[in-house]
DNA sequence: GTCTATAGCTTGATAGAC
DNA sequence: GTCTATCAAGCTATAGAC
């Protein structure tokens, strides 16, 4: 029996809608609120096709999850490229966290309203699967972590005064508020009574990073009190 | 057929220890990971015993859920019922919000190492379900947000140079951070590259409102910028 | 309250025709 | 590549004996 590689030489028709209602309905109920049945039969093709394509439900499953990795992780390490991260930059640390936390930010959203709406069900299966740790190694581990390593060590230069561990507890904190913003669980619509609307990315993100670099500044106050 | 309510007037110890295999193999694996079966054989107990005492699998969960609710909710109001949060307080902000803050986190460890330890599993499924649509309204809307409604409204008493929309921006990513955490998916001991363990919880606890407190006090920078 | 037995359905995966 | 047909196993839930 003929399996194609998850690299995906072979990209026709049935097997990107396949991937993309995986997706869609991944994102909805996690891996094992869905049916292999229900995901062949939102994408209009035959059950036997999943196990052509990706040989089991578990293949398609990791081939959703990386199909976007190479690209976003790309991104990242592009934009956090250009920054000049030598010499004393205590005189613009805030606005340099702020810069490198949207630079991470950034990629989660496109640069367009299309490509922003073609991520979203890729949001928020990233969201369900970051609290677990059934993923953890074959996903983050494996393919995310490398890229935020470089990122606590840009985050660890401007932050001089800050010691690494504080920098990852504080990079980690905020990787947790980032997965829970991105789920769009529709909880701040309702605590703040309906005054937010947690549709609204761009004051989302705008918020979170304020948020944040806060944090690190804060931190920064505490450290030099000692 | 005899269905016991959700009350648990009846409390057998086979009853109990449905509710806490099924606790934790769902903390493990989530509500679709897990058959009645799996916790029925863990719990050495015959399958048809949650049909019995909880009617139906989406029963069982929902009672794991709840079971515990009612007093966490109580300590937290309880605790956050003696401050006195009249008056001028600009000038020890910092100080009470790290302890509103560590008022709402307290309860989710108990109050012993047993406490601690028989919480463990409770609070990664709360972990898991957070990130999660499916659950916000018959668990968080329900169950949840009232309390959280009372400590926005005292974080806006605190932090009176916020508006209600910045408390509540800034306390949802205070509760990603948390659930993110208590989730102890064990990403933070990668990242720190091992300086970190996620199971040393007290240093977590403390950590985590450093940051939330840091970026209170950060924000309110930003916004006397204005 | 606890068990056996089982109904009725859905699941993931495969074999083989075309 | 795509389909039909099908398998074996697992699932939730229930009926009824004790």
């Amino acid at each position: 029996m003929q399996r194609n590689s998850s690299l995906g030489r072979i990209n026709t028709a049935n097997r990107q809608k396949i991937l993309d209602c995986a997706e869609e309905l991944f994102a909805l109920s996690g891996f094992d609120g869905v049916s292999v049945r229900a995901i062949t039969s939102l994408a209009g093709v035959d059950v036997s096709q999943v196990n052509y394509y990706f040989g089991t439900k578990d293949g398609l499953f990791e081939e959703v999850m990386l199909r976007r990795v190479d690209r976003m992780s790309h991104a990242r390490l592009a934009s956090i490229a250009v920054l000049d991260l030598s010499g004393d930059m205590s005189c613009q640390r805030t606005e340099l966290n702020r810069k490198i936390l949207k630079f991470f930010v950034n990629p989660l959203f496109g640069e367009t309203p299309q490509e922003r709406e073609g991520l979203a069900n890729y949001r928020k299966l990233i969201a369900l699967v970051a609290n677990s740790k059934r993923w953890q190694d074959s996903i983050f581990k494996e393919h995310y972590d490398p890229v935020v390593d470089r990122y606590i060590n840009a985050l660890c230069l401007v932050n001089s005064q800050l010691s690494r561990d504080d920098v990852c507890w504080a990079f980690n904190f905020f990787l947790g508020s980032l997965t829970n913003a991105i789920a769009e669980t529709g909880r701040i619509d309702r605590l703040s009574r309906g005054s937010v609307q947690s549709c609204d990315l761009d004051l989302m993100i705008e918020r979170l990073i304020d948020f944040a670099t806060g944090a690190f500044a804060g931190m920064s106050l505490k450290s030099e009190e000692k």
